[in-house]
RNA sequence: GGCCUCAUGGUCAAGAGGUUAAGACGGUGCCCUCUCAAGGCACAAUCAGGGGUUCAAUUCCCCUUGGGGCUACCA
């Protein structure tokens, strides 16, 4: 059997879209599962569409993400050109073939008469007007520079059926289908065109893309069949959903893969969720390496219902890989999201919100508290199930206060087990001594880490300063 | 509108003609605990509706309904 060989095909866009990112990953998965290549096409025969330093995007998200494609633009590889408007004179060229072959014809209508095509639902279908021009009408209005497209000759009747690999046999009737242009009046590919001739120049043996080619493969394979070409494995995939009605949207930042790195979600637990909407892997797992993919990939596993991107869930398991960091490698990845807090330990603050966030961009808020001595109002003293309140406050705080100033070893075990005792000898649970102490240093009912956490990382001034702020505002 | 396609808890989903219909996120409760997280335990929650086929359908078929896609000189 042949190597397996894939492709992912974006247009370039300016963004990675993350409905895009599952189906390269998905691609890739598929190849390397199966000991093929993994091929990177640029599809930017809209020129219109085209926008600067779109590439870039591309190439680093993928690389990111560790999908290491084996051809593609930036790494070369012997089916080259990878970009398609670098491919421009193949496409007129097979077009040409494909006229002869009797499978596409020169079209010169104006737009005009193409709207008269139009029907009073709205409707539209090219009526081959131009399919009945003579060889030598064709000839003579094309040296006199008239505008021109190609257009795929459908038949008229019959129909075609195909087997998808994810959605089984697909059948549709050519009176369904419209004999849509090829080569546009730039002499550019449109989709449909460069697409076929690209995926069999390039080897592809199998095409995995979205659900929205599901119904027009059929045009492709008659181009295949009219070239007398193999048609490539169908692996069409289901589309990702912001919710039961809605694609993700690049417009309301749910779907571009930069923008959750700027939340602070990590490639890796982007790749891992996106892997999770559309397949289960047999053994069902959920947190996986992408090697433990290449491992688990199976088609069998693939859903052919859309999916909602569950941002929740996303969340979570983006906090399972930063939990399973080290401290190190939390803090190398954290330090962006860290401003301000330069003079604090950060490996102290590390080890305390690391299971505390789930995304980077969380710590923000988190640390609000160690940067400044938030004002609060006394009533949040009092705790019902602590059995705390202000007027606890005012007498624990000063023994804290006395305490804290008088400990040289200033550290967490140290001031954890000192003020235990000045509990006990105050007759007070530790857990009620250290809750007046964590709000009166923080402002805040709900902290990361206890109040000898938090002073530890204040420091000891600190510390005492805002020991002594809470005291006189009793 | 026409054509293609899909349908298990709120979400991701496993599953199979006969099961107590997995698991995960989220939710709720309990435990742990210097608050909150994390961790542990438990609970609630699903086969869209209607017809068939069958001894037996959530599983197979049809219809309805609902969702998605295509119907561009966009991909």
């Amino acid at each position: 059997m042949a190597k397996v060989r894939t492709r992912f095909a974006p247009s370039p866009t300016g963004f990675m879209h993350l409905g895009g990112l599952r189906t390269a990953l998905y691609a890739y998965l598929y190849a390397k599962h199966n000991g093929g290549d993994f091929v990177l096409r640029i599809e930017d025969t809209d020129k219109e569409r085209f926008v600067e330093g779109a590439m870039e995007v591309i190439y680093s998200s993928l690389k990111g993400t560790g999908l290491n494609y084996d051809e593609g633009p930036d790494v070369g590889g012997n089916y080259g050109p990878y970009i398609q408007s670098d491919r421009k004179p193949i496409y007129l060229e097979y077009a040409k073939k494909l006229i002869e072959l009797g499978g596409a014809y020169y079209c010169f209508c104006s737009k005009e008469r193409l709207e008269s095509l139009t029907d009073e639902n709205g409707n539209r279908k090219y009526d081959k007007h131009c399919l009945k021009l003579s060889k030598e009408e064709v000839e003579k209005r094309i040296n006199s520079g008239e505008s021109y497209v190609i257009r795929q000759n459908i038949p008229l009747e019959g129909k075609s059926s195909y087997e998808d690999l994810i959605y089984g046999t697909i059948e549709v009737d050519y009176s369904d289908l419209e004999d849509n242009i090829l080569i546009k009046s730039d002499g550019m590919p449109t989709y449909n065109f460069a697409n076929v001739i690209d995926d069999h120049l390039m080897g592809i043996t199998h095409v995995i893309r979205g659900t929205e080619y599901l119904s027009s493969t059929p045009k492709y394979n008659l181009m295949y069949d009219a070239f007398g070409w193999e048609r490539p494995v169908y692996i069409h995939l289901p589309t990702i959903m912001k919710d039961a009605t809605r694609k993700l949207s690049k417009r309301y930042g749910d779907a571009n893969f930069d923008d959750f790195i700027g939340k602070g979600y990590v490639p890796e637990a982007i790749l891992n969720y996106v892997a999770l909407l559309g397949w289960c892997p047999k053994n069902g797992a959920e947190k996986m390496t992408l090697s433990e993919m290449i491992e688990l990939f199976d088609l069998t596993g693939i859903s052919k219902s859309p999916s909602i991107f569950d941002e929740v869930k996303c969340k979570w398991l983006n906090g399972e890989y930063l939990k399973a960091m080290t401290d190190e490698e939390f803090i190398e990845i954290a330090k962006p999201f860290m401003t301000g807090l330069e003079n604090f330990n950060t490996q102290k603050i590390a080890k305390l919100i690391k299971s505390r966030i789930e995304i980077l961009s969380d710590i923000e808020n988190i640390t609000l508290f160690l940067k400044e001595h938030l004002s609060f109002d006394n009533a949040i003293y009092e705790n019902k199930k602590q059995k705390t309140d202000a007027s606890l406050a005012k007498v624990l705080l000063p023994k804290i206060y006395n305490k804290v100033e008088e400990i040289k070893d200033f550290n967490n075990d140290t001031l954890f087990s000192e003020l235990s005792l000045v509990a006990e000898s105050e007759g007070v649970k530790a857990r009620q001594l250290f809750y007046v102490m964590r709000i009166a240093l923080t402002g805040l009912e709900v902290t990361p880490g206890g109040a000898t956490e938090v002073a530890d990382i204040l420091g000891k001034e600190e510390t005492l300063k805002r020991l002594q702020t809470a005291i006189s505002n009793l």
